[in-house]
DNA sequence: AATGAATGAGCGTTCATTCAT
DNA sequence: GATGAATGAACGCTCATTCAT
């Protein structure tokens, strides 16, 4: 405790925080671990003492702070496939991506990078996954398109929204309504009973 | 000129050619000059007669193959302002986005390492520039995703569903579908007729 | 032809030199890139426009200077299997192994690290090849051992005996002397003539 | 004390133990502490708990597992400097390689990294002193090379005829044969007076 | 008797880039 | 229009070693 840090047990914590922070300013590739290190007043080998590989600290980093995710896919699994069950996992959704904010950029910025890392799949198949829960099957291409859309904008919104003014909570909210709009739209209501002549035009 | 090489005067075309097959498929970072040379059947010093840099390769890349969408933009501009503009500019989009597939799945997927090459504040600029053309100012902030969400949908739709099933240009024409959807619920008609007060809606 | 050395063709062979008498002398493992570069007054990278990996350095070196070896097996593989052969057999290996002097010393040295190279294999191949060609087949296991003892000795004597005094070419004509006793006692031709029902000489 | 660990008080024999098989099995230079200790599962830290460096693991092994070379050659000081001395010196060398196969392995493969060990120079000058004890001074250079290779002989030998078929009590006994035909011949009988026609003697 | 945490040096390798020819 | 040869900087990673606990 008399150095500068002190060397306590938090140490792989402190790395995993510079290292996402890094990764999602600057990129996957442009970010060595000479500069984690150097920003954390480490040296690299004591990097490696906590993680295998570069890699590693991604892996970690997607385990840790993906956990949200995976519960609601678990959760979601066991709820019946009702429009408020998709509702609800576009709600709590857009709740686990605001806690992990720093993650999902960077996974949105570098696909390529993350392409050929371990969790590269995984991810893609936590998306189809996700996409498989809020789609109906066989339904028409552009329902389809609805789904991804709205799954998508969840993402990217956040990003993309990052240079306008506003509230972020505000504007979580709004992406968030739109998504929930555009699943509704994908819901073919010509099956709801009682509206028989509704012809998926007109969805408010 | 008998081989495969010997092909004079088309070189810069070929690397140009070559280098966007492997950033989009590899990532920039990812990909090296010895690479691009090597597939060429060329060295590395070739790429620099033709090119100054890494950057400036797809600088060129941007900028040849972009040009449509630059085009689509003057173009924009001086029409009128109306739902009808816009229908058209996704429209138009659309089909740019199609003739570049390579270059902006490039962009979509490798926007941490595009941020720091020189287009990539140009690129940023033509996206707010299409936002500013589709939205209208002073809307609600759900208008404004709709908005967004409608652009960004072009984009990552094309890639994120290349894993599904069905004909390219069906999927594009539904992604596009959708899009004017968006951009139609955002571009409020109805409250119009019934608000001639309405200070946000004819602003040139 | 201005700098210290002249950028002439020689740079490849000169890294091979260099490599050789480094690990001959060091080892393998203990002998840097950066130490050979140093030595060279180029660059690491330098070396690796010449060679596509440490290892492969070494690759070159065994091909290069093994080439005689090779050309002596196969020229022995085309003759026949008498003593005289065995002894012609061994004078040009004794004479191979002297114009390649540093790189069996290597080889004989840093067993445990060629091991896991893409030579070693090779070079044990060679050396059952030639034990093949000097020992006869289902004789007893005493007259195995002196072949291979033949063998042995002319490799290891080099450097064994390096610490003795004397002219080398008289030590190697020495051990020369002792390995084609070796074989000649391994080759029982004493036996053949007074012993018409030996069960095993006349193995074809 | 139920698992495989907790075995107190050998840690330093299983250190050993394991670091010997390794070191003669990858090579000392390739062989870390890390995989040591990995394969002992204990920590890096406990190594140097009980060994002041990796250097002196090998310190260690050369005398625990070397001590029967030793003693033998106070023994053999001892002796009169007879043919029968000499003969007896070489079997109970075989024998003592036998005890310590995996030690001589090591040091046969490893030569140039143990060169740069400290016991690097105390095991030539007992292979010399061994040497001194089989040569006769002033003998003919043919008759030294006798010697070194009988026992070389002995060491590579070992290693070798690993690839050959049978018992390796076998060849051990074969190669113990070799090796004392080859100091009986490089003992001069010319000079005893009771054999005048000797048989080994025209080897020209 | 052993660990957890860290270090400093160094490694083999790759990269974008340069320049004389 | 292109090559051969080279560079300097950096990279991810591993190593033997240390030391307070």
């Amino acid at each position: 405790m008399s150095t500068s840090q002190a060397r306590r047990g938090n140490t792989r914590q402190r790395i995993q925080d510079v290292a996402l922070e890094l990764f999602s300013e600057h990129g996957y590739d442009k970010t060595s671990l000479r500069e984690i290190a150097e920003k954390l007043d480490v040296t690299k080998a004591a990097l490696y003492y906590h993680f295998k590989t570069k890699e590693d600290i991604v892996v970690s980093l997607f385990h840790d702070l993906g956990k949200p995710c995976d519960e609601l896919i678990v959760w979601a699994e066991g709820q019946p496939r009702t429009l408020e069950t998709k509702k609800e996992v576009l709600s709590r959704y857009s709740e686990a991506l605001r806690s992990a904010e720093p993650l999902f950029r960077f996974m949105q910025e570098n696909q390529a990078a993350v392409r050929d890392l371990s969790i590269g799949e995984t991810f893609k198949q936590r998306m189809l996954t996700l996409f498989g829960l809020l789609r109906e099957p066989d339904t028409e291409l552009a329902d389809q398109v609805r789904c991804i859309t709205a799954l998508f904008s969840m993402h990217a919104g956040m990003f993309a929204m990052q240079n306008l003014e506003g509230d972020p909570e505000d504007k979580r909210k709004a992406i968030l309504e739109v998504a929930t709009e555009l699943v509704t739209a994908a819901n073919p209501p010509h099956r709801r009973p009682a509206r028989p002549d509704s012809a998926q035009t007109d969805s408010p």
